[in-house]
DNA sequence: GCCTGTCTGTACGTAGTCGCACGTTATTTT
DNA sequence: AAAATAACGTGCGACTACGTACAGACAGGC
């Protein structure tokens, strides 16, 4: 599970990005991790314990609701960061963060974080980037689950995972899929059908996989082209 | 309209946090203006023009679909910045920012900002708060506009307005609702005489007046409370 | 004063989603 | 092999909000 430290380049693209004498010196304070699927890494109402930097695998952004429902806000895998708001000291932070696959990455205490982060220089600006990313992506999910249809919006969630994903093929259940979204497990049920009745995608006991990006793209709404646009401008 | 520059201290909480070395170097660049209800501050897909500190008067953010309906996400007053995401040269802004009331304030071009905020003293830690804010409350209002009745989400704008306005009586249309809620006017007029009649509120031609905060905040959503907690913690 | 445009109240059929619940099929456990 | 658990499919009544349309009320300009 653990190898030694830094043997291997990282592939997240927030560390590949670093100049390297700003990588070695930010190396220093990362550790190399195996995480499994549901494993949290950063609760809500709780200050950040770790600042991730994902290799493989993906983390749901999520918010929950008083009743116990729960709505996810992005996907993060390599091109991103998880727990950049250990920058605030304090604060109330209502976000929760979890593994949805199994991955692997590297991770760094949050006080060694900022201070590479007030130095001002690469890691700073590559923060901000994702920050407004996500700031981005959160807003139009916003939009989206106002103004759109269950089944495009599980078409735009679906192509968004298989893209940090790197794969067409997801092991995801409809529960998963129904917090995505935000609905019940039935309304998933349903539009998962309609999906794979036009071909669209193929699904099993606990997978889905994309079969026509193409026309899945045009199956889901404009968010998706947006969200998708927005992070590669922030994250390239 | 046009006051020389400077001559009265802002009200605005970023402006007065700031230490006075700091502030009288930043005021250099700073011009007084007055703004009118309905004018654009920033449009989407367009870098900012300037950065604006309000001291009177609120503005709106919000993002619109292709389908031309609009919602919105966060009022900003004299505790916020509108315009912040100058910092970032190029990139994808979905978000447009417009006065909700006629309003007075400040403004500076963004590269003067970009240079005090990259400087990484006061400004720099306001600024990062204030984007905390705002994400967790679009966070939140994601959330809100999936799971929460429109009666509990107007309560919830109401109120929110009311705190940016620092007044119980606000002149809005049941449009302008609309928007903020993300509905159909129709289903706006239904929500308004639902809080009046249990006495909530007063309302005429293009004016609601909160009567009863109390009870309001009862009718509506935790979201308020959650999204009043953050902005406290991050702009005080 | 009258007229015009804005704002508001109301109505009605329809569509989408909810909440819940039950049954069936895989997969894992023992 | 049997039992338990997890994942999936389906059905149905209820309700919220939608889209649309029209009419009355108010305000400001001329």
């Amino acid at each position: 599970m653990s190898q030694p430290s830094n043997r291997l380049r990282p592939t997240n693209s927030v560390l590949t990005a670093l100049p390297d004498a700003e990588y070695l010196r930010i190396a220093e304070h990362l550790i190399e991790i195996s995480l499994k699927q549901g494993e949290v890494l950063h609760e809500s109402d709780t200050p950040a314990q770790y600042v991730y930097f994902l290799d493989e695998g993906v983390a749901s952004i999520s918010v929950s609701s008083e009743e116990g429902k729960e709505l996810m806000l992005s996907i993060v895998g390599d091109e991103g960061i998880v727990g950049e708001r250990a920058i605030f000291k304090e604060g109330y932070f209502i976000i929760r963060c979890e593994m949805l696959t199994d991955g692997s990455g590297r991770r760094m205490l949050p006080k060694a974080f900022e201070e590479e982060f007030n130095r001002g220089e690469t890691l700073h600006q590559l923060v901000l980037n994702r920050m407004e990313a996500r700031t981005t992506e959160t807003a139009q999910t916003a939009l989206c689950n106002q103004m759109h249809s269950v089944e495009r919006r599980l078409a735009r969630w679906l192509l968004t995972l298989a893209d940090r994903l790197h794969a067409e093929e997801m092991h995801v259940t409809h529960e998963h899929m129904a917090n995505m979204v935000g609905v019940r497990r039935a309304g998933i049920t349903n539009a998962v059908g309609v999906l794979r009745e036009e071909g669209l995608i193929k699904s099993e006991r606990g997978t889905v996989t994309i079969l026509d990006r193409a026309r899945m793209e045009a199956q889901a709404c404009e968010c998706y082209a947006i969200i998708k646009e927005a992070i590669e401008t922030f994250t390239s």
